[in-house]
Formats: C-alpha cells, sequence, structure tokens
RNA sequence: GGAUCGGUAGUUCAGUUGGUUAGAAUGCUGCCCUGUCACGGCAGAGGUCGCGGGUUCGAGUCCCGUCCGGUCCGCCA
C-alpha cells in the first residue's frame, strides 16, 4: 500500500496517528540537522519534518523538486502553525521513507504565481496541470459537468452519444475532414454539431436528448475559440419556444447554485434581437450596467429614446452628422470634468484600425447646467441641452458621439461603450446577468454570393406569421444594394441566444419539422433539389415519417467554465488546449505522416510554395 | 487574408542616442544553519541576444526577410 492519507486531509485530530503519505516535493527547507519537506498531490500539501536521525538517508539520497517520494511517520502538531493551508496545524514527523521516483528540475515552477510563461506551460502542459491554480478550473470545469448532468437526468434527458465520423456540408464552418482509407478519395468530417443526428433522435421518439460533447470547427482561433470545444447539446420535442426558454434557463441557474453557490431567484431578461442591437450595438449586451444608445440620427420604436431625434443634429451644418448613415450616443455618467488628455485619448481609441471610426464627438454636461461640446461651433446651449434630454445625460455627465456607416458605427459604439464600463470598474467579475435574445433574423445577406445565408443553421424555423413570406416570395435578389428591402430581410426566426455577461454561453431555435418547409429554405439558401438530397435527403425522407414539433439549444462548455472561474480565456479550462494557430505544442501537432500512410490513404500531397 | 505587440541566462524580465567584459530577480550547484513554510547567510556556474541577410569602423539596439508566440479584425451556419 503506498498511501493511507492523501496529502491535504490530515488534521489536528488525527496526532499521533500513524500514516503513510505519497506526493510530490514541493519544496525542501534545511536547517543543519533537520529539514521540512512539503509534500503536495492532488488534495493539498503536508509538511514533513526529517530529524536529525534520517541525515545520513537524506544525504544519501538528496530529494529534489517534484521528487515522487513515500514517507511513513507520526501526525504531530506543529509548534508554529501555518493557517493558510488546511493542514497547517499538523506535521509528519516521518520515520522512513523512499524515493518512488527523481525528477529532472522543472522549466517552471510548480506554483500558483508560477514564473513560467504561457508558451513554455503549455509545452510542459502535465507540469503546469500539477499546479494548483489550473487544477482549481479543471475541478469547476467538472463541478459544471456534474451539475448539468444531474439536472438533466432529473428532466427526463437521455444522453446519446452521436458519430464523430460523419460527412461533410460545407455551409457555416469550414469542417476538418478525415480520409478513408477503405473508402479511396472519400473523406469524412468532424462534426460542427450533433445537429442532425439530434434531430433525426427526435424523430426516432427519444424526446429530451442531450450529450456533453466535443465539436470541431476548421476556424482561426481566440482567446474563446479552440478548433475543438465542447458543448452542452441539448433537443426536445414537443417543445414550443416558451418550453426551451424556461427549461434551460432552469439549468443556467442550477449550475449557478451547484457551482458558485449562487441563488439566481430572478427571472432571467429577454430582448428582441432588434432591441439588443438598437440599445446596445450588440446581439449579446453585457446588461450589468445601464449606458443604452442613444440613436440620434433615425427614430425608432425599439430606441431608448423613442422620440424623432433626427432634427436635433440636422440643420446645423454639420457635415461629419449630416452625411453619416448613422450617428449614436451614450452618456458617460460623471465623466464631465474629462481633460483635454483623457478625451482625446479616448478619441484615439475609437480612431485604431480595430475600431475604425474618424473621430469622437463629446458633449460635458458641467455641473453648473451649461455645456461644452467639441462642436460649439457648429450647436447652440439649447440644440447641446436637447441632445442631452435625448441621451437621458444628467449633469456631470459626458456624452460621447460616433458617426458613420450603420453597422461599423454601431459596432464602434458597443466596443466603446464596453471600454468605458471597464474604465469605470461597471462589469464587476462577481456579479451575474442573464439574458436572453429573441427574435433574431432568419437570413444573412452574403455579400460575396451575392445570396441569403442561414444567420443561425438552415434548420432554424421561422416565425410562424413569416412562414407565408418565405413561401410566397422569391428568394433572388435582384438589386444587391437594396438588400434590405427584400421580404426575406425581414422574416424573423424561432431563434434564441443566452447571454451572460457580455457572452453568447447558448443557443438554439425551434426545429423546421416539415419536409416543404425545409425544401423551402434550402432552396432559399441556393440549394436545388439535387444538392438538398445529396447533402441532406436522410433528414428530408425522416422528415415524411412522422417528425415531431422540436426544438433545442447548445451551451458553450468551455466558455461557460471560463465565466464562471472569473477568466477570458477557455484555455485555462482545457487539459490540453491548442495555441492561437491551432497547434498543440506539446506533441508538436499537427505533423506530417509516413510515405506509407499516404500510399495507404492514395492521398499525395501538392503543397504550394 | 490583414493589423499589432513580443522573442536577451533554465525561467520572468531590464538593457539609454548604435560604442568597454550584456545585467537583475528567481531557479540551479556547493558550503553554513534545530522550527521553517516566498526560510536565511556566503560563494559559484549559467548567454549562438529566435534565425538569415544588410547598413556601419562598430549592431542585443537601425533596415529587410523569415520562423515562433500573444492579442485583435476578417472568419466562426
Amino acid at each position: 500500500m503506498y498511501r493511507t492519507h492523501t496529502c491535504g486531509e490530515l488534521r489536528l485530530t488525527d496526532k499521533n496517528k500513524e500514516t503513510s503519505l505519497a506526493g510530490w516535493v514541493q519544496t525542501v527547507r534545511k536547517f543543519g540537522s533537520i529539514t521540512f519537506v512539503d509534500l503536495r498531490d492532488r488534495y493539498g500539501i503536508t509538511q514533513l519534518l526529517f530529524s536529525e536521525t534520517l541525515n545520513a538517508d537524506l544525504d544519501a539520497n538528496p530529494l529534489g523538486r517534484e521528487f515522487v517520494l513515500q514517507v511513513k511517520g507520526i501526525v504531530n502538531e506543529r509548534s508554529s502553525k501555518n493557517a493558510n493551508i488546511s493542514t497547517g496545524e499538523i506535521e509528519i514527523t516521518v520515520t522512513e521513507f523512499k524515493i518512488l521516483n527523481k525528477s529532472a528540475v522543472p522549466p517552471f515552477t510548480i506554483q500558483d504565481d508560477t514564473d513560467g510563461g504561457d508558451d513554455i506551460r503549455m509545452k510542459y502542459r502535465y507540469l503546469d496541470l500539477r499546479r494548483h491554480a489550473v487544477k482549481k478550473n479543471l475541478e469547476l470545469r467538472y463541478s459544471v459537468n456534474r451539475s448539468a448532468r444531474n439536472y438533466l437526468h432529473e428532466n427526463n434527458f437521455m444522453d446519446i452519444e452521436t458519430p464523430f465520423l460523419i460527412k461533410s456540408t460545407p455551409e457555416g464552418a469550414r469542417d476538418f475532414v478525415v480520409p478513408s482509407r477503405m473508402n479511396a478519395g472519400q473523406f469524412y468530417a468532424l462534426p460542427q454539431s450533433p445537429q442532425t443526428f439530434k434531430q433525426l433522435l427526435m424523430v426516432s421518439g427519444y424526446d429530451r436528448y442531450y450529450q456533453i460533447v466535443k465539436c470541431f470547427r476548421d476556424e482561426d482561433l481566440r482567446a474563446d475559440r479552440q478548433p475543438e470545444f465542447t458543448q452542452i447539446d441539448c433537443e426536445m420535442a414537443f417543445v414550443e419556444q416558451e418550453d426551451i426558454l424556461n427549461m434551460f434557463e432552469g439549468l443556467v441557474k442550477r449550475i449557478f447554485k451547484d457551482v458558485k453557490g449562487i441563488n439566481y431567484t430572478e427571472t432571467v431578461e429577454r430582448m428582441t434581437w432588434e432591441e439588443a442591437m438598437w440599445q446596445y450595438g450588440n446581439d449579446k449586451p453585457d446588461i450589468r450596467f445601464g449606458l443604452q444608445l442613444c440613436n440620434l440620427k433615425k427614430p425608432s420604436t425599439v430606441f431608448v429614446n423613442k422620440n424623432d431625434n433626427a432634427s436635433l443634429i440636422g440643420g446645423a451644418d454639420f457635415k461629419v452628422f449630416d452625411e453619416a448613415e448613422t450617428v449614436v450616443a451614450i452618456a458617460v455618467p460623471g465623466c464631465s470634468e474629462y481633460s483635454r488628455k483623457q478625451t482625446d485619448e479616448l478619441t484615439e481609441w475609437v480612431k485604431r484600425p480595430q475600431i475604425g471610426m474618424k473621430g469622437l464627438v463629446f458633449i460635458k454636461c458641467n455641473a453648473d447646467g451649461t455645456f461644452k461640446s467639441s462642436v460649439d461651433k457648429f450647436y447652440t446651449e439649447d440644440k447641446l441641452k436637447a441632445i442631452a434630454a435625448a441621451t437621458n445625460a444628467k449633469t456631470g455627465d459626458l456624452i460621447l458621439i460616433l458617426a458613420g456607416a450603420e453597422e461599423r458605427t454601431r459596432k464602434a459604439i458597443s466596443d466603446l461603450r464596453m471600454f468605458i464600463a471597464d474604465k469605470l470598474g461597471l462589469r464587476k467579475a462577481d456579479e451575474f446577468k442573464l439574458l436572453w435574445v429573441l427574435d433574431f433574423p432568419l437570413f444573412e445577406y452574403d455579400e460575396e454570393g451575392n445570396r441569403w445565408v442561414a444567420r443561425h443553421h438552415p434548420f432554424t424555423s421561422p416565425k410562424p406569421d413569416h412562414i407565408e413570406v418565405m413561401i410566397n416570395n422569391n428568394p433572388a435578389i435582384k438589386d444587391a444594394a437594396k438588400y434590405l428591402e427584400h421580404p426575406y430581410a425581414k422574416i424573423k426566426a424561432n431563434a434564441y441566444d443566452m447571454v451572460l455577461n457580455g457572452n453568447e454561453i447558448g443557443g438554439g431555435s425551434i426545429r423546421i419539422y416539415q419536409r416543404e418547409l425545409q425544401e423551402k429554405m434550402f432552396a432559399a439558401l441556393g440549394m436545388d433539389a439535387a444538392e438538398q438530397q445529396h447533402k441532406f435527403g436522410f433528414l428530408l425522407g425522416a422528415f415524411e415519417y412522422g417528425a415531431p414539433p422540436h426544438g433545442g439549444i447548445a451551451f458553450g462548455f468551455d466558455r461557460l467554465c471560463a465565466i464562471l472561474g472569473g477568466s477570458e480565456s477557455i484555455r485555462d479550462f482545457i487539459a490540453f488546449p491548442k495555441n492561437n494557430s491551432g497547434r498543440d505544442v506539446m506533441l508538436d501537432a499537427p505533423a506530417s505522416i509516413d510515405d506509407k500512410q499516404f500510399e495507404e490513404l492514395q492521398i499525395k500531397l501538392n503543397l504550394k510554395g
């Protein structure tokens, strides 16, 4: 037997017990004839005391960092206690020890505040995983996993595995492909999600399905995007949108409770996509704070201020505003005292290539009730006052205004809103706020192909009122410049995203379950009958044999863990992640393969360059 | 596909306007130390300044190319 206890469990109540421990040497502290060793395993750290009787043995078998050590000894009370660790009141007076394995000097320290950079830690990930800070993240991941499984199990969901080797359907993200040896010249694709399989399971009558499953997308990476990632993938039959929203806000609330001890009792807020876009400039707004947008160019029913604001900035002969497609403002509370340097900083920030604005207009709402702006030349005090009223700015606020092309400006003000919120400390790490964004557009216009693409995916159903519009109109876009006027641009989907603190953590839809509508959808995306049959014949066929109404959702598991763990990067929550270029620096993968393998696959490389 | 920041000791970094023998901290090695827990003290070893080319009397430093890593835009149904 290697051990009777772990390095995290012995307490003062175990005093005088004989014990055996096994673990890794964290540190060795030598004081002449006595030596302290911190022994570490997954559960904690226990201090070992080697007294002078073991000196000769220690000299013959010196210990080094990360050596694997087994000891026998007696639990004793420490003369000076360490309140920082759970075993800090005791130490083991060692009677026997055995080095189970030596260790080379690790390239970085195995501590919470390690001296190792990201690169070297990824290369030696198996050492990095020994660190408490990383272990904590994997523990959190496991507890989210268990919580989700418990909730779904209690609600009759069944975990059913679906295949990883499937067929490529180049729609949306790029597929990872796998050559087939037995079917030379043919390729499997790895699933971007189990979407069609879970729909088929609904047809088969497994009316509540879930899977915590790997998905694969061959697209460029980010701090929160990996080529292989995990989803909590769910589908239900005989449900409407409302049923799904209720079931899965229940899931997230349960996870909050189990993992963070948070009782999220309030109703999850809801907002249409249009409201999100115009009030926050973003389809996944962080609603922990206000700073809503005010559109100064054209009136709309979804703005915070529902009045026609166009007159406020019109007729002043200010070209920048007059010629802009969109002019949007936010009122930043309590910042009217910003110095020239501070406003210049903001201006520089929006002029960075990533944001790409030409400039930033600001209006200071001074404490004495006067206004000072960067456009005083064009606007009277009364006009400024009216703009302030429209943006709901109060005395002491600073109004920031961006102008330009609609999409870019909206994105810019949204980014600026987040930047300001970070600056003012409005994005509190310990506050969690959920939001459903509803009524997404069904289609998006693809400029390159001059065609419609599914915003969510081609299995998403249109809102019932919009089915007629879809069926009775020709999807062809005659005038690309006027695509927004096409009836298809106005069709809304039965789709929903769950947003947590400005991050999309899940998304789904009520699906199409009738063959005719599904065919119409495929046709709208530019697929002729033959192509539909080739790519999705199995699904269209299944819809002919009693497909029930159904819908579902998928949560980004890695991302959810990262947010709950208070981290920006999902890599911290994946045991063996890939780097920015999709490489595993530990394995040094991807890599070339043997000539023999190419031969078996009957594949010849034809590399460019 | 594009933008941007970085690459100097095992590790994390500093290195001025281009100028003597490239520094610090930590880690490592040796010696001293009976109550430490970031132990302490003394001594020591450790460098192809990512790689290639160029400018120059002289390059870690300037220029060009390239590789690697981070972040972002495009992309991610």
